[in-house]
DNA sequence: AGCACATAGTGCGTATGCTCAGCATATGCG
DNA sequence: CGCATATGCTGAGCATACGCACTATGTGCT
């Protein structure tokens, strides 16, 4: 009984986090025109090092199909990637950085990185093991 | 630099938590017609126990103004809350609970609480207090 | 009273995220 | 080979969330 109220305080301050978080974030890419979601379609391609289908892409990003086509719709639209067709499957789309998005991606990246550690910077290793594993808990119990 | 990759890897699962727990609750509440940013017009209306104004209810709900207004529309077309002109300021509208919005917060809200006593199953009064501590540390860095 | 300024709510536009339906194409099996 | 089935991607449509701009109204100051 006291234990449930309390629990909805704590997951209340888990949301809270978690959105201040990504505002902080976000607010920070933006000045480069890039955003939480367009950065992780980016280092996706990135990390690959090659290009990727789109359905490579949303998997390896974590996000729906759906949602992968309109963040690479906007990544396109200001020339950060490309779509060529896939030369066995013409079904698919290859999708690659073009220059100016190797650019975007490297300066989003370290804004990125910045601004966590920045973020976390109150944490020690301890601490960012422990919240890990408690984080951890919540997650087995949410299928 | 160990360290701020490591921090990375800390967010996300900040982020994939947040995320897997929304989901979990989602999941549960669109059965009764509800979702958690309809249980929580609902919660402050429920809880001012009285009609509450558009402002002070995204203030308390802790939305944009722009956000509330979309909310309540989606809620009033269900029949669950009405909007009536304020008798004193002809610029607001009063916003309260129907019948049908007040029985419907009700199996919200228990929905809600049970899942949220799920998910946390496997955290004790001092994990919570710990993981409270450790997402405070956070937020007070991301001003 | 009259004007400047603040406040309340929403239209318009945008971003992120999803599901479902549908078309085009691959693939596997008889 | 041909058909059933699976896969790849996107159109359509919805939900949540925001900011900006605008209208209507309230308020305070001279």
């Amino acid at each position: 009984m006291a234990v449930q109220g309390s629990s909805d305080i704590l997951i209340d301050e888990l949301y809270e986090t978690t959105y201040r978080l990504r505002q902080f974030v976000e607010t920070r890419l933006r000045e480069k025109g890039a955003s939480v979601a367009r950065l992780r379609a980016m280092r996706m391609l990135a990390q690959a090092r090659k290009p990727l289908r789109m359905r490579d892409l949303s998997e390896m990003a974590g996000i729906a199909a759906r949602t992968a086509t309109t963040i690479v719709d906007s990544l396109e639209r200001d020339g950060l990637v490309e779509r060529v067709r896939h030369p066995q499957d013409r079904r698919a789309f290859l999708v690659r950085l073009t220059e100016e998005g190797l650019r975007c991606h490297r300066e989003a990246e370290e804004i990125d990185r910045l601004a966590l550690a920045e973020a976390t910077a109150a944490l020690d290793a301890d601490d960012r093991a422990h919240l890990r594993a408690l984080l951890g808990r919540i997650r087995d119990h949410t299928v």
